[in-house]
DNA sequence: GAGTTTGAAACT
DNA sequence: CAGTTTCAAACTC
């Protein structure tokens, strides 16, 4: 772990070969040149460059994979003709290699040696055994690579059990790749490529600690892992994270059961599929990413997207990156890598696309993509969960200060493509059984969309990223924009002249109407009715009941200040009938609140009910992902990511510290402004996760210096409206709605 | 994907 | 402030 070339995977690999057993083994074997040609090759080559093409689709990987689980059965050894045949169907290369292997076969007493050494080693166990041939044909593959050497004999055999070790080492790294034969590891390029590739994206998968984990695996010395059996050697080094995971127990135990045996590619395979694919697609937009934690971080980090600055005219472009942590800084996403955040994902990436910088936009956010606040830098953007606490803490932290509060930038990390990390980890916790939902719902560039204006130039209030604050993206399908950082300056102009005119008009459309600071519980359960659109809405066919609805779709009941007819909005009617989902919070109030709800077709399909469902937002620990929770709830399928609730959160912790409450507070808005759900469901639908103190909102929590105010799920985030502080503090943060600035990126 | 509906935003 | 037009999202098919 600590050695210098831990920053490059092609050290990583390197190292191998430097590694005391390869030097031994180089000296050692005659063949040392074509040992070491493939295997150098297999480094050289083992550029991430490749790594894309395997990350690309696990199941290529896993095809790979299986390839090798075959060769690792192929073997001269004629009983075993039903090998053969496997082999013949693999490649050219693969059939080099058994021609390699029948050649060291022929040396069959220092392969028994080595066997025999093996079996010592502890690997019998794995390796039932066809006797020699399974011995012979995975030495022969060492051999062949590193070491075979005929006449290195008991040199050999001992390299090779240095190998298997080694090989068996790696493997365990690889997690997924427990599939991964031993020898496969030895025998191509290709095979490393694969094992890499899976390592790769097991680090990319886990946090950085757990690739730490692995990667000080991967380096400790061989010999190290010897006296255990694969599978034992698997288990003991495998972090507990891993183990865990449904997907890496599922390869543990065919490993430890049939690997050997069978080419048990499916459920390699399986397990591979069951792997977030919005991981390796994430990954995959870094191919050039070396695997140390660096790279790690470069791999999760997403795209950063340009920022506006809120600020007063001087809105200073502030890098989010190292200040996201101290900065609320709104950004936008960069189109430049929305590529990345699609090829990963297509759907559960895109969660929290951009951010909105004034706050409606965070409000807003719901499903569009909204940004998050920064979690810090891209880097944030794969959050593990132990990254994904820090972030938030940095969040919370940052936001708290008044610098920050006054900075008004929020920073944001796109693509949804920015949150691929917190989907995926929670696909990854959650087993992902929402990757499947996910799909249909937010495809590409579903989720990461935007704006669609026409003729608007992306200037007006039409435009839903003006509105927000932020620029348009590459996501966004307007016409003739100038809602872009190269046109800041008329940005800037036309937001002036709008707030001219209306001053709130980049204000939160939804805001807090309750003054006294209400104790949680009310709020929670009030929320919705505490809770109201700025101007009330103007609905005449809707009655409320869709997201024509400015107020349904804020997420509160309207209120006297409403014009609409017919109104039946679920969140609350504007002659005072007590919102359905809103005002009561036992279970029976919840029941009641989701019938109505499922009564509301569009809310139905929406609707999320129970944890997985809501599951994008249900993993997030962060501060940012609770919020969105919260509020944007009945959206959350079909909505659009939402496109900035962060900010609101943000600047809510950032407010938290200041103390006037005078002002109205705004509310943070759902998904287009921003959400505020139903108390009922807010106690419902918080995932336990977040309820529980081993969740990363708990740890926030506590750890939050702050925490009193800015965690408590049910509280601030779970509760519709942010906590009263949050609300309050919004407004004052934020001073102005500033003026939209360029994105330092 | 195209067309329709809807209501906010913008304009008069 | 009221009425009308414009606009783009939401929705439907």
């Amino acid at each position: 772990m600590d050695t210098p070339e831990r920053n490059q995977i092609g050290s990583s690999l390197s190292k191998h070969e430097d590694s005391p057993v390869f030097n031994y083994l180089s000296n050692l074997s005659p063949i040392k040149p074509m040992k070491s040609a493939p295997i150098t090759q297999t480094f050289t080559t083992l550029n991430f460059s490749s790594l894309p093409s395997i990350f690309t689709s696990p199941h290529v990987s896993s095809h790979k994979e299986s390839r090798f689980l075959l060769r690792r059965h192929n073997t001269p050894d004629k009983s075993q003709s039903e090998f053969s045949s496997y082999i013949d169907v693999s490649s050219n290369k693969e059939n080099d290699v058994f021609v390699d292997v029948n050649q060291l076969h022929n040396c069959s007493s220092e392969l028994q040696k080595v066997s025999d050494t093996l079996d010592s080693v502890g690997r019998a166990p794995l390796e039932p055994l066809h006797e020699e041939s399974d011995l012979s044909i995975d030495l022969s593959h060492n051999l062949k690579n590193d070491c075979g050497s005929p006449d290195s004999e008991g040199k050999a055999a001992r390299d090779e059990a240095s190998q298997s070790a080694e090989a068996a080492t790696s493997s365990v790294m690889l997690d997924q790749g427990p599939s991964i034969s031993l020898p496969a590891v030895h025998e191509t390029p290709s095979g490393w490529e694969s094992l890499i590739s899976d390592g790769a994206d097991l680090l990319m998968f886990d946090s950085p600690n757990i690739a730490a984990g692995l990667k000080e695996l991967f380096k400790s010395p061989p010999v190290e892992h010897m006296g255990s059996s694969f599978a034992s050697q698997f288990h003991q080094d495998t972090p507990d994270f891993l183990k865990s995971d449904p997907a890496f127990l599922v390869d543990v135990g065919e490993l430890q059961n049939e690997t050997y045996h069978h080419a048990e590619t499916e459920v390699i395979d399986c397990a591979r599929d069951d792997f977030p694919s919005t991981m390796t697609g994430c990954m995959t937009s870094h191919p050039s990413e070396n695997v140390d934690d660096e790279s790690m971080m470069s791999l999760h980090r997403g795209v950063r997207r340009r920022c506006l600055v809120f600020d007063t005219k001087g809105a200073q472009r502030k890098s989010l990156i190292g200040a996201s942590s101290s900065n609320p800084s709104m950004c936008m996403n960069d189109n430049k890598k929305r590529d990345a955040s699609k090829i990963g994902g297509s759907s559960a990436l895109c969660i929290l696309p951009g951010i909105g910088l004034h706050l409606n936009a965070l409000a807003t956010s719901g499903d569009r993509g909204g940004g998050q606040v920064s979690v810090s830098s891209s880097a944030t953007t794969f959050q593990s969960p132990a990254t994904a606490h820090e972030s938030v803490l940095d969040v919370f932290s940052g936001a708290s200060s008044q610098e920050n509060a006054d900075s008004g930038i929020i920073q944001c990390s796109e693509d949804a493509c920015l949150a691929p990390g917190l989907v995926s980890l929670d696909d990854i916790n959650q087993n992902s059984p929402r990757k499947k939902r996910r799909k249909p719902e937010s495809s590409g560039d579903e989720s990461c969309k935007r704006c669609n204006c026409k003729k608007s130039k992306c200037l007006k209030l039409y435009c839903e990223c003006f509105a927000a604050g932020v620029y348009c993206i590459g996501t966004c399908a307007c016409q003739n924009c100038f809602n872009k950082p190269v046109h800041e300056d008329t940005v800037l102009a036309t937001r002036k002249q709008i707030e001219s005119r209306n001053p709130l008009a980049f204000a939160p459309k939804v805001i807090r109407t309750s003054d006294p600071l209400p104790d949680i519980k009310d709020e929670v359960m009030n929320t919705p009715a505490s809770a109201r659109h700025k101007r009330g809405c103007n609905c005449k066919k809707s009655s409320c009941l869709k997201k024509y609805c400015e107020c349904y779709q804020g997420g509160v009941g309207c209120s006297v200040n409403c014009r609409c007819e017919s109104c039946k909005n679920v969140f609350g009617t504007k002659d005072g009938s007590a919102p359905v989902a809103v005002a009561t919070q036992d279970g029976d109030e919840e029941e009641e609140t989701e019938k109505v709800e499922m009564n509301n077709k569009g809310l139905q399909s929406v609707m999320p009910h129970n944890n997985e469902e809501h599951n994008p937002n249900t993993f997030l620990a962060t501060p940012l992902r609770l919020t969105r929770m919260s509020m944007q709830l009945p959206f959350s399928s079909k909505g659009k990511p939402p496109r900035s609730s962060f900010l609101a959160v943000d600047s809510a912790s950032g407010l938290q510290a200041s103390q006037k409450f005078s002002k109205p507070n705004y509310v943070n808005p759902p998904p287009k402004f921003q959400r505020n759900y139903p108390a009922g469901q807010d106690e419902t639908e918080m995932p336990e996760m977040l309820r529980n103190n081993g969740s990363p909102i708990s740890a926030v929590k506590t750890s939050s210096p702050n925490s009193k105010r800015v965690s408590s799920p049910h509280s601030n985030f779970g509760s519709s409206p942010a906590p009263r502080s949050t609300r309050k503090l919004i407004l004052q943060s934020i001073p102005s709605f500033p003026s939209l600035t360029q994105p330092a990126d």
